[in-house]
DNA sequence: GCCTGTATGTCAGCTAGCTGACAATTCATG
DNA sequence: CATGAATTGTCAGCTAGCTGACATACAGGC
């Protein structure tokens, strides 16, 4: 299995990983609580070393969208943090996290002095904008359908794991999540879910989806680790 | 007049701004043109130093969209280059440019060797995917015409110029490309465009949306540069 | 076990915005 | 300045998906 690009922690040189570890503390946050939220001073970088954690972007009309979901190993709340301002996104932990936080100005002092690293992170955020600009794409072309369907390769590629049903999505979502994730209503993402059900290209296992039409699991394979 | 903090030439230091006009050699292009497009493997990154570049992504049902236009002093084609794989979006010339290409290794390891640029350029992309998140908001949670002028403001900060009328965004855009970057039909566009005339919040002039209500005109001052 | 809150399922309107089609206008270019 | 191409303006259907409303199912705490 390819690792992730997103995933920052394999992929930079083992001595920067440790310097990084000294650089900020560990914290704890059980699922549900806040890490940060819309419209805070950001003052912190975040490492998430354990759990999943959600970054959405709530919008003036109460409606919120789901941006991107962080695993382990991954980088957030960094955006803001190098641009400066308040944080525009709120984090969400969805289980129980461990995460590594760091002083903005700790981190970035680190990586002037961490060439490789920084490399890394201008990869990591390239991936990110290169998903949302998929995600714009989708919005403005494609109807609720596919948007689901294209919403869970995506998210086969990064957190699936092989299941008798096909491939399971290793995530817990919500209809109403999914309906954040891709701009629709709850209850269009329940009736669709079930269409795509009867028509046997996903099935629904203890709150799981999991792909099991065989043209779509071809795309998962052939897709790129896009995360 | 804060500096758009998109523009890379203007934030890098002085030093490392000689030495990267060394990597790369200077291209024209007129209006029109492509300077790649989606599908193509990726190799260059560039500066766009004169003109403007409108970069877009095509979906596989014929609509496509705008994601970013790139004005004087901007990168592009970054993303790709710095996450391997083709080319996703295009790039093509508003109008006649000059553009620096810089050959996606030599700028990697120009990066490990100036971290202070290094630094500059995920600030670039931390900026660039909080525009797109709130393209992404805008489409899920707002009306056409409220889209359109958020886009406004948006154009506003990044190339307005103050003019009798009010705020002249310094840009020419068919409807068909207002339409391509929120999302909708260019007869919507039509119509709507119409309506917020009929309205006096904008006005149009030779090709050019002027912000004149004093709303909005202060809802621009007060925005951060966001580009 | 029971109770409470959250998640799912379903349905009858309703409407914003899409489609397709056509005319009018402006622009580019020989 | 004539001609073809691109852009803008307008309109009559039509429909995907939203709203609001309700019923059911499920999970966790006491």
């Amino acid at each position: 299995m390819q690792t992730a690009l997103a995933d920052l922690l394999s992929r930079i040189p083992d001595s920067d990983r440790e310097s990084l570890f000294h650089l900020g503390k560990v914290q704890n946050y059980a699922k549900g609580e806040f890490i940060f939220s819309a419209g805070e001073a950001s003052q912190y970088v975040f490492l998430l070393l354990k759990g999943r954690i959600k970054i959405y972007q709530p919008s003036t009309v109460g409606k919120e969208a789901i941006l991107w979901f962080c695993f382990a190993g991954e980088l957030f709340g960094l955006a803001e943090a190098a641009r400066g301002g308040g944080r525009v996104v709120s984090a969400q932990a969805c289980d129980a996290c461990e995460v590594l936080c760091i002083r903005q100005e700790h981190f970035t002092a680190f990586l002037e002095t961490h060439p490789k690293t920084s490399l890394v992170i201008v990869q990591v955020l390239a991936c990110r904008l290169r998903v949302l600009g998929d995600v714009v794409i989708n919005l403005i072309s494609d109807d609720v359908r596919t948007r689901i369907l294209k919403m869970a390769l995506q998210l086969g590629s990064r957190c699936g794991i092989p299941s008798p049903q096909g491939l399971c999505l290793d995530i817990v979502l919500t209809h109403q999540e999914i309906a954040d994730m891709i701009g629709t209503t709850r209850q269009t993402v329940t009736t669709t879910l079930g269409q795509l059900e009867r028509e046997g290209l996903l099935s629904i296992d203890h709150h799981k989806i999991h792909i099991t039409d065989n043209d779509l699991l071809q795309q998962v394979r052939r897709s790129p680790a896009l995360a």
